[in-house]
DNA sequence: CGGCTTTGACCAGCGC
DNA sequence: GCGCTGGTCAAAGCCG
């Protein structure tokens, strides 16, 4: 999605300092700052005014980036309607020619390699399609004549993105059921290890995840859920299983539990690491809490099309003004957290008091 | 000692 | 039929 075409997110801002770093020597660079605005020989109504237009001028600005966040939102909006309306589409005209492969039990692969390739797809648009594709091919899976091993289980698989430390190295996915690891493997399309999981809490539970790092990002874990719970959760706040609890590469204090239930089928979540991140959260929004998921699950997408009344109560929602003001105060928190922005506005805010500044003395010395 | 993880071996599907 | 690949099994080891 390339908003830039849409909206003009220019903000103007000031990069002088960088220039005039370079230009001015480091002293003269300092008595700017400490100077700032407190000139003795400019009087006080000057620099109320100053003040005061540089308020007004900040306040434009805000008021234009308000102005522009809105339109970004609305043409997310409609952008986000018509990939819903394209997904459904697509659905009902495919449906029939899925149900034709999973007639013929030897897809299984094709059906398994259309999953991973969506497996290594990051992009939040992507993983809405693919929703629709692991809705699907779960039913192929299960037509299929193999696995004399297994039950023929209607099963329902889920996909679940969660960002990691780069550094851990563990396939542990917290979502609040008990695990047991039961295999892993080196997959041929990605280099990390794929760890197979078995539901543990209960012996006649069928749930199976598989996880994997993505090959795109491989701070991002994939979970792929098979099944569905015959059990309630564990436990809602700890983890997977009682000894990865214990296990000391697990105590990573970024790790966050992850409320996911193999009916909602995609979810992007943000361990609270470092980096900001925007958290989307594709659950049901009866199950979040907190504002910042009351904003994630109405902007999200991809579970839309799930719910009985998909676009409309959604949609109305999100048209709100407090929705959309929640958004951008959403986004704006989202942007001053992160440190390129902050330096970045900081450069543009110290640049332009030393334009000021100059501007000042050019004057006063003419 | 029990439960879990690790890891090599095995099995089955698929393509050539 | 053979090789490749993904999924599963099960023995060994680890840990509390």
């Amino acid at each position: 999605m390339e908003f830039t075409s849409l909206v003009d997110t220019s903000l103007d801002l000031n990069f002088r300092p960088l220039r005039i770093s370079d230009e001015l020597p480091k002293q003269e660079v300092e008595s700017n700052f400490i100077g700032l605005g407190r000139d003795p020989v400019l009087p006080i109504k000057d620099e109320a005014g100053n003040l005061m237009e540089e308020l007004n001028r900040v306040n434009a600005e805000n008021k234009k980036l308000t102005e522009m966040l809105t339109v970004m939102c609305q043409n997310y909006n409609s952008l986000r309607n018509q990939l819903t309306e394209y997904l459904s589409k697509q659905n009902s005209s495919t449906s029939g020619a899925d149900q034709d492969q999973s007639s013929d039990g030897s897809k299984k692969r094709n059906v398994e390699n259309n999953n991973n390739n969506n497996n290594n797809n990051n992009e939040i648009v992507k993983s809405s399609v693919q929703v629709l594709n692991s809705e699907s091919s779960s039913s192929d899976e299960d037509s299929s004549p193999k696995k004399p091993r297994e039950e023929h289980i209607k099963t329902k698989t889920s996909r679940v993105y969660m960002r990691t430390e780069p550094s851990d190295t563990s396939l542990i996915v917290k979502d609040g059921y008990q695990w047991r690891k039961y295999g892993q493997k080196v997959t041929r399309d990605n280099p990390s290890p794929r760890a197979y999981f078995k539901c543990s809490f209960a012996p006649t539970c069928p749930v199976k995840k598989k996880v994997q790092r993505s090959v795109e990002d491989q701070s991002i874990l994939v979970a792929t859920y098979e099944g569905e719970h015959n059990h309630s959760k564990v436990d809602s706040v700890t983890t997977t299983s009682p000894s990865s609890r214990f296990n000391p590469k697990n105590n990573l204090s970024g790790n966050y539990t992850a409320s996911v239930m193999p009916s909602s089928t995609t979810n992007i979540i943000n361990t609270s690491g470092p980096k900001p991140m925007l958290t989307l959260d594709l659950a049901e929004p009866k199950t979040l809490q907190n504002d910042v998921k009351k904003v994630n699950s109405n902007t999200s997408s991809a579970s839309g099309h799930k719910r009985k009344s998909p676009g409309n109560d959604h949609q109305q929602h999100q048209n709100r003004p407090e929705f959309q003001h929640f958004l951008i105060e959403q986004m704006a928190s989202s942007l001053t957290k992160d440190p390129s922005f902050q330096a970045a506005l900081a450069a543009a805010i110290s640049g332009k008091f030393l334009q000021n500044n100059n501007n000042t003395k050019d004057k006063m010395n003419e």
